[in-house]
DNA sequence: AAGCATCTTCAAAGCGCTTTGAGCTTCTTG
DNA sequence: CAAGAAGCTCAAAGCGCTTTGAAGATGCTT
């Protein structure tokens, strides 16, 4: 069924079938009545294409996720972040389309999302300290928006955790437990987010005039194997660190197991901060939470960030915007008091 | 820059242009080469809004995601599985409509695409044990390929993976090691796959002239902390399990924190199979697989899940497509001979 | 009753592409 | 050299919708 049918079997124009679904003023409020019933009885649903032709809108966002590290992983915390973008996608009638890409292609299928119009804006997730997209996506006129942040974060929107300031903060938790041998379990340090929170524990441990101590600064592609081997070596020297700042449950969850199979217990031998996205299938809480850690959900940045794109799509020309978001440092079983010092 | 204006530019016409461009003979290779190279110059790209239109083709691939559980989550081997199938999808030429849904709005989501035509094809995943998607997509006559089963898996093309034998290979693997009080960490059974891998479980240890004890078989979304808290209530008790079988890597993460807080030794106390998707943030294979597991990767699945519904899209009319995936058994560290009896 | 504003509806023109059917060249063959 | 075949190219007709500009009703005012 289509538009000139139903018009047909209603002996009305394409015209007023077209604006009375489309609730425009100018249409009867009787005749509108008996389009929508009729429409609702056949089912009808415009056709998509030739909508999205008619009115030069897509109607679709892109979301390019690039895959990481040499086995070309995807980084399930993408599953969440879309999901809570797709929430608001589904509620605004846009369409999410998916491009998951080798690193260095994520260029071209910008570039090819721009030229032929599959998309009225893009996501772009997990930038890079320099990010070579934002300019692409300047010079191509897409709109987009940023989760996440790069050094020179002007001139373009985005919605980024306070990941200095958040490292800091669980940093100097630990120097309050007296912990001074602290280990930083980071991610890949080329992203922009990596980098903010190595900042943030690098500035307060020197602000207690200590100072971090290179081989206890990891920086990897956040998997359970990376947490668990960058631990194993450490914990197998004759000094230990006496707590780990992670940047992720998942390497945080690698960590554990090798606290565990040294023989040392979490929260007593060995402290444990990790920043944790909420993600739903390694829920931190089933009795009160497991990990000390620096929260901020990615369901919800994925939400908030959706939400801001649209508008960024409707209403071009506006001022940029961008959202700080503060995570919560939540205490959980993970921290205790630095063990004394044997070293 | 568009058709009509790159015609002009050449003094073509845009049928010819058009031709050329889109590989067809009937124009003269010299007359091809200048288009090609023009296009290039001006990085024309048609718009697919208008080819979409014109073809009737919306060279799209809709992949609806159900959220599980009260809380809503999205299944990270999603991820993986989307991963592996882009990657088809890329190369052919298709763009990947992702729509998360609560559960029960897939019904809804899967009969709006069909009414506005905004894909060719949908994969289905996760299937429940009599799934009323498979017949609503029947209805619809819009081409589907499940990954997994259902109950009566004839008259629709699958990819599965053999659940049921798996599972009965693991279990007569801790068997043979001995071991006779096993429990099962088990998805939830509404789900086929969950369904059948219990099935696979309880053949084999029937066929030892056993019996499963009920309270040792649990059923439910695979988070890492189902997975702690069910070994956790298992091993409280006074006879516990000396191995387990769980459904995946996530709860078996849980399921091994379980045992280390409860101070036994994985392996050597308590053994433990999983099954492993091979998700990339979660590699089992760091020294040698940590876990012994039955596995097959997710991601390949995608890939030639994509390869399979690109081929129905394009060849309407053919039987069914169904191919079963035979998972290996690879022995970690994770299982040990049974500990001698005190019960 | 004429004039005018307000409602309501419509025919037709696009959106940018593909594809049909036809026409014009050039080549081959008897 | 005529006639048919083969090779190129084109104008025009869609694809199914939205939107413009115009026109037909209706009701109100003077």
């Amino acid at each position: 069924m289509n538009l000139k049918q139903l018009a047909e079997s209603l002996n009305l124009s394409q015209t007023t079938v077209s604006r009375a679904l489309n609730g425009y003023p100018e249409v009867r409020e009787e005749t509108r009545a008996r389009v929508l019933a009729a429409a609702q009885a056949a089912n009808y649903q415009p056709n998509s294409r030739a909508r999205r032709l008619a009115t030069g809108r897509a109607m679709t966002i892109g979301h390019v996720i690039p895959l990481t590290g040499k086995a070309e992983m995807v980084n399930p915390i993408f599953a969440d972040f879309l999901a809570g973008a797709g929430e608001v996608y589904a509620r605004e009638g846009y369409d999410l389309l998916l491009s998951i890409v080798s690193d260095g292609e994520a260029e071209r299928a910008y570039r090819q999302m721009a030229a032929n119009g599959s998309v009225d804006g893009v996501m772009v997730q997990s930038p890079q300290t320099n990010d070579a997209r934002i300019g692409l996506l300047q010079e191509l006129r897409l709109p987009f928006l940023v989760h996440g942040r790069t050094q020179e974060p002007d001139g373009f929107s985005w919605l980024d955790v306070a990941n200095l300031s958040a490292f800091r903060k669980a940093t100097n938790f630990l120097l309050d437990l007296g912990h001074k041998r602290i280990a930083l379990i980071n991610g890949q340090e080329n992203l922009d987010f990596a980098a903010r929170r190595r900042a943030g524990f690098c500035e307060a441990i020197w602000a207690r005039g200590l100072a971090p101590n290179p081989d206890w600064m990891r920086s990897d592609v956040m998997t359970e194997g990376y947490g668990y081997s960058a631990a194993t070596e450490m914990l197998a020297s004759d000094v230990w660190p006496t707590a780990f700042l992670v940047s992720s449950v998942i390497p945080a969850v690698g960590v554990r197991r090798a606290v565990a199979d040294r023989g040392l217990v979490l929260g007593r031998d060995v402290s444990l901060i990790t920043h944790d996205d909420v993600l739903s299938y390694l829920n931190n809480d089933a009795d009160g939470p497991a990990f000390t850690a620096t929260r901020s959900s990615i369901r919800a940045a994925g939400r908030r960030c959706a939400e801001i794109l649209i508008n960024l799509i409707n209403t071009p020309d506006q001022p940029v915007i961008q959202e700080l978001w503060e995570p919560e440092l939540t205490v959980g079983r993970s921290t205790g008091p630095a063990p004394v010092d044997t070293a």
